[in-house]
DNA sequence: TGTACATCAGTGAACGCGCGTTCACTGATGTAC
DNA sequence: TGTACATCAGTGAACGCGCGTTCACTGATGTAC
């Protein structure tokens, strides 16, 4: 049955939501279109009503991820604590979407490319701006350098099955990071 | 028809081969098993005369691949300038496995963790031998932090679809290294 | 060394299943009067 | 403001397809004599 406007906007904020959420935990190919639809407390046929296809779910959930994934202006130093934190590693799908979705975008669409570029931009930008007086020549690649250091931090620590190693992976990156970036 | 146990021992080679530059290449769910062993110039039934699964053959695969990349003795830094190479960025297929699979484990069988566990841990020794004369305390720091940072920059350059910005990121990640390893 | 035959690596058709997508239908919304 | 009706968001059965996996079969291997 038909709904009012401001609920079928609310469904499709809904959709992104949950589908953000699925996709960050367990990985593109792995969420079906019905599963997303199940979360979002509708039915699978309703779907194309809001999107194209899934690839177009894929690309504008990943939008609405990296928009949404404030990085709220505090010390840099507590960024890293926070990011590089058991805590987060263990929870990818509330997590950071570029540490959970990055390394699947290469084989997604130009759409998807596009807001994994845009949302890189925006967050190099952010580092630099957030990190300690630097000269400006190293700003940028200390930025760049420490944010790479984060993601394939959390990466590798997720992919390894042996608990203390995965901890050391974080912590250690977080005092190669502190060392360098003071 | 049966084929020597020679032959056999080759197949399952080649098999592991082309199964491990699929993965990396294409990531383990978008490669078939008939897709394999086609490129190994085989039939699909063949597959489980070799392997109990497909998740057997990723966990092998992995295992393989990770045994192959070995790193030749050199300077670290020669390793460093390779590795973030646009060369190496352009071609998973024949690149570093870490940097194509590891975000994919995740989702993949305990026997794949395990691979990759093992995987890691011999990578973050073989830095740290590589390593210019460090204390030993900032070696271990210095030999996880840099191989996050080049894992994760590789995925970084991979997901974007702004050549300069690619680009960017290879080189600043491989100055903040240089700067940071000396 | 030569022969007969059991073994078994590889073949290719067939299976069952889950997926993305479509579509005829339903009934609440929201507009025209 | 109240009523009649066109619109259209959501429903759920159905589709076609590709995948992982199975299996009866083939014919070269390699062993027993």
């Amino acid at each position: 049955m038909k709904v009012s406007r401001e609920q079928m906007a609310e469904n499709r904020r809904r959709i992104l939501d949950v589908a953000s959420a699925l996709f960050k935990e367990k990985g593109f190919e792995a969420v079906s279109v019905a599963e997303v639809m199940k979360a979002a407390g509708l039915t699978h046929g309703g779907f194309y009503g809001h999107f194209r296809s899934k690839d177009d779910l894929v690309a504008q959930a990943l939008g609405h991820a990296l928009a949404a994934d404030s990085f709220e202006d505090g010390a840099f130093s507590d960024f890293v604590r926070a990011y590089l934190a058991p805590r987060h590693r263990d929870n990818p799908g509330g997590g950071c979407p570029t540490a959970g979705l990055a390394a699947a975008i290469r084989h997604q669409t130009p759409a998807a490319k596009a807001a994994m570029t845009e949302g890189l931009r925006t967050q190099i930008e952010r580092i630099e701006q957030a990190l300690p007086a630097l000269p400006v020549a190293d700003k940028r690649s200390a930025a760049i350098g420490s944010w790479a250091a984060m993601v394939g931090a959390v990466i590798l620590a997720r992919a390894v099955d042996d608990p203390q190693l995965s901890d050391e992976v974080l912590a250690q990156t977080r005092a190669w990071i502190d060392a360098a970036v003071g």
